[in-house]
RNA sequence: GGCGCAUUCGUCUAGCGGCCUAGGACAUCGCCCUCUCAAGGCGAAGACCGCGGGUUCAAAUCCCGCAUGCGCCA
C-alpha cells in the first residue's frame, strides 16, 4: 500500500488519566510501528483548554512509560516533526486554514451562536443536517459589513454539494457516504483555536504518518477527514479503525461502575506491566486459534492488522487476574520479591528500606508466588510474618468436631514438641506433628489446622510448615503460648 | 431523528464454501493431588454460528432483508 517508513502516532487528549482503551490503541500503534520498523510518535491533543488537565498528562506520559510503551517522537523526547503538542503549533493551523480560504476551499462564517442555535432546534424538529451553508455564498460586500462590524469568524470547509466520498479502512473495508450528509464543517474556531480535524489532518500530514490506527469512535469523521486531505492535495493515509472495549458482559462501554478503567488503577492493584500488555493486546487481537501468552517480543513478531476483529471486545477483569497469576508465577523470585516491596510496604504501613532488610521476604516467595494473584495479595498472604501483635478470632482455633479442651490440649503438646525439636526443619516438623495427631486421636488437618490459626490467625495460609520454619521457633512457640491463653479464656 | 459499524459457547476468540457432528482460552462444575488456599493433572457442561430469505451439489463462511446492540452527529 505504501513503500514510505512505516510512521504511527498515538494521539490523547489530556483530559483524564490513561484509560485501558487508549492504552490499547497506543499498544497496537507501537506493535505496528516496532513489527515494522517503523516510527511511534506521541502527539498531545490539548486544544481543547476547558478540558486539559496536566496530572492527567504526566499519568499518561507514566502509563505509557510504565507499560514499555516508549515513544520515538514526541514530549519529553524531541523530534524532527515538532512540536509534539498541539497548543504549540497554532499558528500552523491558521496559516493551513488561511490556505485553504485562498485557493477557494474554505470560507468565512460569521454566523452568530444565536442564529446556529436556532438552527440546531430547526433540525431537532426534523429539518435538514447542520449547517445551512448561508456564509459560504456571501458577497465581498456582505463580508466587508460583518469585518467592519468586528465579527471575528470562523473557517468552515466547503463540503462538496454532491458526490460522493469513500474511504477505504483496513479493519472495516471500503464505506461510502453520501457528500449531502455531511455539512460544512467548521476548520478554525474564532479564537483562533482549530477543531479536531483541521488539527488531526494537519498535524498526521506534517508529521508524515502513514497509518491511522484509533479507536472507533473516529469513524463516523473520516469522510470529513479525507475531504480535507482532498482540499489540500494530500495523500490520504492509510486507516483501521479499532473497535471498542465493552464492560465485562459485554453491555455498553466499559466504564467505572465496573471497576477500574484507568491504567493506573491496575498499576496500583499489583498487575505487572507485561500481563497487562499481553492481556491488551488480547482483546480484539488474536494470532492464531491456540496462543495465549505471548511474550513481548512474540507480539512484535506477530501483530498484524490482519488479526484485529471487528467487533467490540468486552474487557474480563477475570482472564487478566489469571494472566496476571501466569505471569506472577513465571517470575524470577529475586525480581518478585523487588516488585512486592512497594505493596508489602503500603499493605502493612512499614517502610520499603525496613522490609527489604528482613530475611522472610525473600524466604516466604516460594511459598507465596503460586498463590498471588496480584502483587497486592502479598499483604492479606504474609503480614503474619511482619506484624509482631496478630490478632484473630478465637473461634477459629477450635478445630472442627473438637472441644476448646480438647484444643487446649492439643497446643499443650505441640508447644512442647516443637520447643524440644532438636531440628526446626520443615520435614522434622512435619514427622512429629503427625505422630502428634495421631496420638491425640485428631486427624492431621484438625491439628494442622489449630496451629495454622494459632501462628497466623488465619485459616488460609501459605503451606505450614514452611511457614513455621521462616517465622522461626521463637515467634512459633510464643505464638502458641499465646493462643493456647486465648482459647483457654474461651472454655472457661 | 439521520448516518455508520457490529452480530460464533457467560466472556475473549479460531473459522475466510466441503477438514465443523464448530477448535482453543478465561470463568463454572466434577475428580485426582493435598495440612488450608493455590498451582498442576484429568474430565464435564456450555454456541441449533442473531432471525428470515436466497446463491450453491455443499454456507458459520457469499448475497439480500429484518432484528438487536453499539458509535458518531445533531
Amino acid at each position: 500500500m505504501t513503500d514510505k517508513p512505516v510512521r504511527v502516532r498515538f494521539a490523547p487528549s489530556p483530559t483524564g488519566y490513561l484509560h485501558v482503551g487508549g492504552a490499547r490503541t497506543a499498544l497496537y500503534n507501537w506493535l505496528f510501528a516496532r513489527h515494522h520498523g517503523g516510527t511511534f510518535i506521541l502527539r498531545i491533543e490539548d486544544t481543547d483548554r476547558t478540558r486539559y488537565d496536566a496530572k492527567a498528562l504526566e499519568d499518561i506520559f507514566d502509563s505509557l512509560r510504565w507499560l514499555g510503551l516508549y515513544w520515538d517522537e514526541g514530549p519529553q523526547v524531541g523530534g524532527a516533526y515538532g512540536p509534539y503538542a498541539q497548543s504549540e503549533r497554532l499558528a500552523i493551523y491558521q496559516k493551513y486554514a488561511r490556505q485553504l480560504v485562498d485557493e477557494g476551499h474554505a470560507y468565512y462564517c460569521y454566523c452568530s451562536p444565536e442564529r446556529l442555535a436556532q438552527m440546531r432546534e430547526q433540525h431537532d424538529r426534523g429539518g435538514q443536517t447542520g449547517y445551512d451553508r448561508h456564509c459560504r455564498y456571501l458577497t465581498a460586500k456582505q463580508r466587508a459589513d460583518y469585518e467592519a462590524q468586528g465579527i471575528v469568524p470562523v473557517v468552515r470547509l466547503k463540503v462538496p454539494l454532491e458526490g460522493q466520498t469513500t474511504f477505504y479502512d483496513v479493519i472495516r473495508g471500503q464505506t461510502t457516504v453520501d457528500n449531502t450528509t455531511l455539512d460544512d464543517l467548521v476548520l478554525l474556531k474564532s479564537d483562533g483555536f482549530p477543531t479536531y480535524h483541521l488539527a488531526n489532518v494537519v498535524d498526521d500530514h506534517l508529521m508524515e504518518i502513514t497509518h491511522i490506527m484509533r479507536g472507533d469512535e473516529w469513524l463516523p469523521s473520516v469522510p470529513r477527514h479525507v475531504l480535507i486531505y482532498q482540499a489540500f492535495g494530500w495523500e490520504i493515509p492509510i486507516y483501521a479503525h479499532l473497535p471498542i472495549i465493552l464492560s465485562p458482559t459485554g453491555k455498553g462501554k466499559l466504564s467505572k461502575r465496573h471497576g477500574g478503567v484507568e491504567v493506573r488503577y491496575f498499576r496500583e492493584r499489583g498487575y505487572l506491566p507485561e500481563a497487562m500488555v499481553n492481556f491488551l493486546a488480547r482483546v480484539g487481537w488474536s494470532y492464531d486459534d491456540k496462543t495465549e501468552l505471548f511474550t513481548r517480543e512474540e507480539l512484535i513478531a506477530h501483530f498484524d492488522l490482519n488479526g484485529v476483529n471487528k467487533s467490540p471486545a468486552a474487557f474480563s477483569y477475570e482472564k487478566l487476574e489469571w494472566m496476571n497469576g501466569v505471569y506472577i508465577r513465571n517470575l524470577p523470585a529475586d525480581d518478585l520479591v523487588q516488585r512486592l516491596v512497594p505493596f508489602l510496604a503500603t499493605g502493612l504501613g512499614i517502610e520499603e528500606n525496613e522490609l527489604r532488610k528482613r530475611r522472610e521476604l525473600r524466604e516466604l516467595v516460594p511459598l507465596v508466588q503460586e498463590r498471588l494473584k496480584t502483587l497486592a495479595d502479598i499483604t492479606d498472604w504474609a503480614d503474619f510474618f511482619f506484624v509482631e501483635e496478630i490478632t484473630y478470632d478465637p473461634r477459629l482455633l477450635i478445630a472442627k468436631k473438637t472441644t476448646p479442651a480438647d484444643c487446649v490440649f492439643a497446643l499443650d503438646r505441640t508447644l512442647e514438641l516443637l520447643a524440644s525439636l532438636p531440628d526446626f526443619s520443615e520435614e522434622a516438623m512435619e514427622t512429629a506433628l503427625r505422630g502428634l495427631a495421631d496420638d491425640l486421636n485428631m486427624n492431621p488437618g484438625q491439628l494442622f489446622g489449630i496451629i495454622r490459626v494459632a501462628v497466623t490467625g488465619k485459616t488460609v495460609t501459605p503451606p505450614l510448615f514452611g511457614t513455621l520454619r521462616i517465622l522461626g521457633r521463637e515467634r512459633v512457640l510464643s505464638r502458641l503460648a499465646r493462643a493456647r491463653e486465648v482459647v483457654l479464656q474461651l472454655a472457661a
